[in-house]
Formats: structure tokens, sequence, C-alpha cells
RNA sequence: UGGGGCGUAGCCAAGCGGUAAGGCAGCGGACUUUGGAUCCGCCAUCCGUAGGUUCGAAUCCUACCGCCCCAGCCA
């Protein structure tokens, strides 16, 4: 048997096809990946496609993925950002084992390697404030200047350099730079800042520097340091690697990684912009990074969606270099997929609507025993409390039914799931006409659900006992986002966010086994959607968050039918 | 008018000179103790447009059109 043959990824697309290609032709030895967030926020599933591309590549091809945290703007960082980033990412399903890094970790090399580059005379340090340096860069159609500082001795650069680095300039007094070639197309050759004076506390490296790295002067050099052979980044970088290179091939680095380029994903009635989901947050339009509707990982937890959806919807969506926007619709698929394996079911009544069952023994309780998961058998059944008075779906009753209706109206009889067949005798009303109360009658012999004269019945409907059902709270939650593409067409983003896309409900009853459900699991409440317990939850009040609804023909029948 | 990319169905996306995978959505139907799930069927004579090369082109060449990114001491 060969045991040495070249892995196969499960999935195949550009990058994973250069990955295969560079492994065969023996241009790498093995592949190492990495995931670079900068801690300056929570991750969201735009991320998760990189987190997926990465440490699935790693994976797949027998390699490893690193975490770095490419921590080179104290002023925009923190440690909060980098805990949740580790959570996320491991939620997601990823270990990135020994191999926690920072780019702080690397200050001093890349110090050195600055002075490297000043004394190859291809870095000076530029007095030019930062309006004169964007002055002097020129615009997309005419060339830059050349700073006046440019021609500075090397020894001068030195001195300088130093200094700036033992703190005796201010914020902004000086930058070292790239000297490459003021005239290029590519505007980051127009001699690219290496480094800018920052007096800020660094989350790991406190006061230790007053001079960071740039973006352009780090990265690519991380890389090589942790022997990086595929650096794997977004579409926005493209200009850049020419840059990446630049630093690589004029450094005495140890290796030599490459940077290839994917489309960011974009999703429709959401948004994935740093910016945006932090204003969002700073705004209170949301209550948190890790509000239910968020779609940062940490809101996509709390919301219900399992780890594996989001791994699967990754899955689905491919990897190109094509700008693209993806339907929310997909994502929900990939999470409603595993949901309907996984999640057991139980009874749940949003709504409630109240049912007496008059040929029903008054203080009869009897257990019914129940499928935990009609898609899992190993999943098994438990026992649910019966009795006289019921709560109902309000929805599940019409006392004048339209045509395809299939539910509970007066004279109609439709089965309680793995109860008994009912049958509408009456209607109960308040004072101004609402339906309160409905009495039916019970058939004994369709204990279980079904009838031994083989009657069918068009309708099932979730039910809970009265006496035993527990209250909770119910959030109900939609896109956070009305609009497919919020904000476009000249509309302002916030204006398009949806004003139902959380709605609360204080008084549903649930069956008392819900309340032993962990937070972080999430059930199917039969026919109404899938459901997690909220960490908001206490021993005396439940709180669920409705995680999606199941796909609803009815609602769909109703919506065409008004459309038309 | 500079540089870098991208254009295959409503959406995502395979395809790499031999005659358009798959998924999502949608539409029909079967089945059903969740109007869930499942199953079956339909859904690009055409690959941004126009030419050219070739026996043969979504794939090669040319021109054009459209869209995205770049002028942070952000990443």
């Amino acid at each position: 048997m060969d045991t040495n043959t070249t892995p196969t990824p499960e999935r195949s697309d550009f990058v994973r096809d250069i990955v295969a290609s560079d492994l065969a032709a023996g241009r790498v030895d093995g592949v190492v990946t990495r995931f670079p967030p900068e801690p300056n926020g929570y991750l969201h599933i735009g991320h998760a496609k990189s987190i997926c591309l990465n440490f699935g590549i790693a994976s797949e091809f027998g390699g490893r993925c690193h975490l770095r945290f490419d921590d080179t703007n104290p002023i925009k960082e923190e440690q909060e950002y980098i805990d949740s980033i580790m959570t996320d990412v491991r939620w997601l399903g990823f270990d990135w084992g020994e191999h926690l890094y920072y780019a702080s970790d690397y200050f001093e090399q890349l110090y050195e390697w600055a002075v490297h580059l000043i004394n190859a005379g291809k870095a000076y340090v530029d007095d030019l404030s930062a309006d004169e340096i964007r002055e002097h860069r020129g615009t997309l159609t005419e060339p830059g200047r050349e700073s006046p500082f440019r021609s500075r001795s090397i020894e001068e650069n030195l001195d300088l350099f130093e200094r700036m680095r033992a703190g005796e300039f201010p914020d902004g007094a000086r930058v070292l730079r790239a000297k490459i070639d003021m005239a290029s197309g590519n505007i980051n050759f127009r001699d690219p800042v290496m480094y800018r004076i920052l007096h800020a506390a660094h989350p790991r490296t406190g006061d230790d520097w007053c001079v960071y790295p740039s973006y352009d002067f780090a990265h690519g050099q991380s890389d090589a340091i942790e022997g990086i052979t595929h650096s794997i980044c977004t579409l926005e970088f493209q200009d850049h690697r020419p840059l990446y290179e630049w630093f690589i091939e004029n450094l005495p680095v140890p290796s030599t990684p490459h940077q290839y380029e994917f489309a960011r994903l974009n999703l429709t009635h959401t948004v994935l912009s740093k910016r945006v989901l932090l204003k969002l947050v700073r705004e209170g339009h949301v209550r948190g990074w890790d509000d239910p509707r968020m779609p940062t990982l940490s809101g996509i937890r709390r919301r219900g969606f399992p780890a594996e959806g989001l791994r699967d919807f990754a899955g689905m969506i491919g990897v190109a270099r094509a700008d693209s926007v993806v339907e929310i619709e997909m994502l929900e698929h990939a999470v409603r997929d595993v949901l309907n394996r996984q999640a057991e079911r139980r009874f749940g009544v949003i709504d409630p609507l109240k049912l007496v069952i008059e040929n029903y023994p008054e203080g009869q309780v009897e257990q019914l025993e129940v499928t935990n998961n009609p898609e899992d058998p190993g999943a098994g059944t438990r026992m649910v409390s019966f009795s006289r008075e019921l709560w109902i779906e309000r929805d599940d009753f019409m006392e004048e039914p339209p045509a395809k209706y299939f539910r509970l109206a007066p004279g109609r009889e439709v089965r309680l799931r793995s109860a008994y067949f009912v049958t509408c005798t009456d209607v109960v009303k308040d004072a101004s006409g609402q339906v309160i109360e409905l009495h039916c009658t019970y058939d004994p012999a369709t204990r279980g659900g079904s009838s031994p004269d083989g009657r069918k019945v068009k309708g099932t409907l979730h039910w809970v006992s009265a006496p035993h059902a527990i209250p909770a709270e119910v959030r109900l939650y939609d896109h956070l986002f009305s609009e497919p593409f919020p904000g476009s067409e000249g509309r302002d983003l916030f204006d398009d966010l949806a004003p139902d896309s959380e709605t609360i409900i204080a008084g549903a009853f649930v069956e008392p086994s819900l309340a032993e459900i962990p937070v972080g699991q999430t059930v199917q409440f039969e026919r109404l959607g899938y459901f997690c317990p909220d960490p908001d939850s206490t021993d005396g009040a439940l709180v669920f968050n409705r995680t999606l609804t199941l796909k609803d023909t009815w609602a769909k029948l109703q919506a065409q039918s008004q459309g038309r």
C-alpha cells in the first residue's frame, strides 16, 4: 500500500489547487497556514469563512495552521478582543495547538530588519507631517513627489530611527519609510510607511515600545518567521502583494511565504464590517457584540446556530476570486440541516390558547411517551404529562377557516401530537369577541395519536398540559436588516435596520423538561422552529431565543394568497 | 486619464479545447403522528458583448462593455 500519497482535500477551489500543486511539485515540503485576526473587534461569520479555509486546508493536507494576532496598532486593540477571538475559533471547532503567536512577539526582530533596510539605503526617516506625506503621494493618475528627507545619510537615518524608538519625538513627528518608487502605478510602492510613532500602551508589550510597525512591514515577515507557506488573505490586499514580496526579497528572512487572495464573504440582510458592527454595539442598536441578531460568532452562538452548520456553510459557498453576495437563506439552510438531524424535539406554546377536554376526567393526569427526535432513533423518548386542560397555539384555531387550513375549527377533529384526537365542540369568547377558550371532546381510543379505525385527520397540533407547563419568555429573532443590501441605493444603512428583528414574548408556556436544557444546546419546539436557552435565563425565569423557524408551507401559502 | 482584479441561471459555484457539475432559492408532485423532514420531477441550446483562431471555444487571441479594490502614520 502506498501510505505516502498526497492527502486529498474534501473540496476543491483555486487555493486548494495551488496548495496541491505546490506539494506535488515539491515547491513546499508541507503546508503551513495562519489565521491572522487583528484584535480590534469580535469575529464574525466572514472570519469564519477564512478560519475554515485556513484550518481546513492545513488539516486536509496534513499541515498546520497558526493563530496569530496581528497586533500592530495598540490604539484599536484590546485584550477583550484577544480573549473572544480564541473562544470563537475554538467554538468553531478548530485547534491551533502550540501555535499561538502575536505579531508583537516579533517587534524586536522587525526593528532589526528595519535597521537592515536603512543600512542598505532602502529606508529613511521622514519628517514630513501626515498631511504633507499625503500631498507628496500624488493621486491615482499622477505620480508622487519625493520627500526632501529622502536622501538623508544612512548615519542620520540610523540615529533618528533609534531616537524614535527611544521616545524622543511626539506622535506623528516622524515615520520610517521604505525607499521604493514615488512614481509607481501601485500606490503601495510610493515609499510606504514602515514605522510610526505611537505613545500608546499595547495590550501585550505595554509601554515597551513607542514605535509600531505598519501592517505591510509586519505581516509578510511574521509569515516568514513562522514558516507560513501559503498566506491567504482577502482581495483588498492584492495591491499589497508586490510590497509583501519586496520586503521578503530585501530582508534576510528565514523563509519565503507567498500570498494568495480570495473574495471575502458578503451576506444579504446583514453587514460584515467591523466598523459598522462596532457602531451597532456602541450606539445601542443591539444589546452587545453577542446579541443574537449580530453576525458575530458570539452572537450566532447565542442565537443557537451550531458550529457544524457554519462549517457546512463555508463548504457550500466555496472560495473564489469574484466579488459576491451570498443569500442568507443558504446559511439558514446549512443550520436547519444540522439542527434537523441533531436537535431534540420539545413542546412549547408561544401564543397560548386554553383548550378544555370536556370528556376527560377532572384531576386525571397521564404520562404519554413522546419521540425525542424522529430523525434520530438513538435520541429515545420522554414522558410528557397530559391532562384535561391544555395550552395550544392560538394560530392553530380559526373560527372560520379558509380553504386548505388543516388545523382546528368548530366541529373539526385534529390530532394532538403523540396524544389523542380531539374535536372542537365549543368556542368561548370574552365581551370583546376575542376567543379565550376552546372546548373539545377527545377519543380515548386514539391514545398515542392514531385511530384504530384508520380514521385520518389533516392537522397535528403541539400542546402543553396547563397545570404542568412552565412559563417562559421567548425572544423571536429575524434578520437584523430588512433590506437585502443594507444602505444600498443611497439609503442610510441604519434606516434599513429591521424594526422587528427582535420580538419579545413574555407569556409562553413550555413543557417542564425544557428547564433542564443547558445554555449552548438548541432544541426544536415542534412545528415552530429551533430554540435555545438564553444566558439571561434564571432558575425561576426561563428565556429562549428562537434560532430559526421551521420552513412553513402554510405561511408561504398565506403570503401568496395575500400577495394576489 | 494610473495600477490591480473580476464577469457561467435569481444567489453561490464547478468547468482548464470535445459540446454547461453541485448547492441555495423557486415551481410542480409523492409521502407524512411536526403544513417539519424525506423523495421524485422542472429550472442556462448557453457561459458580459463583438469579432477571430480551430473540425470543434465558457475554455485560446483581439477589441469593447460592466463591476470591484487602491491616494491611513488602519488592517
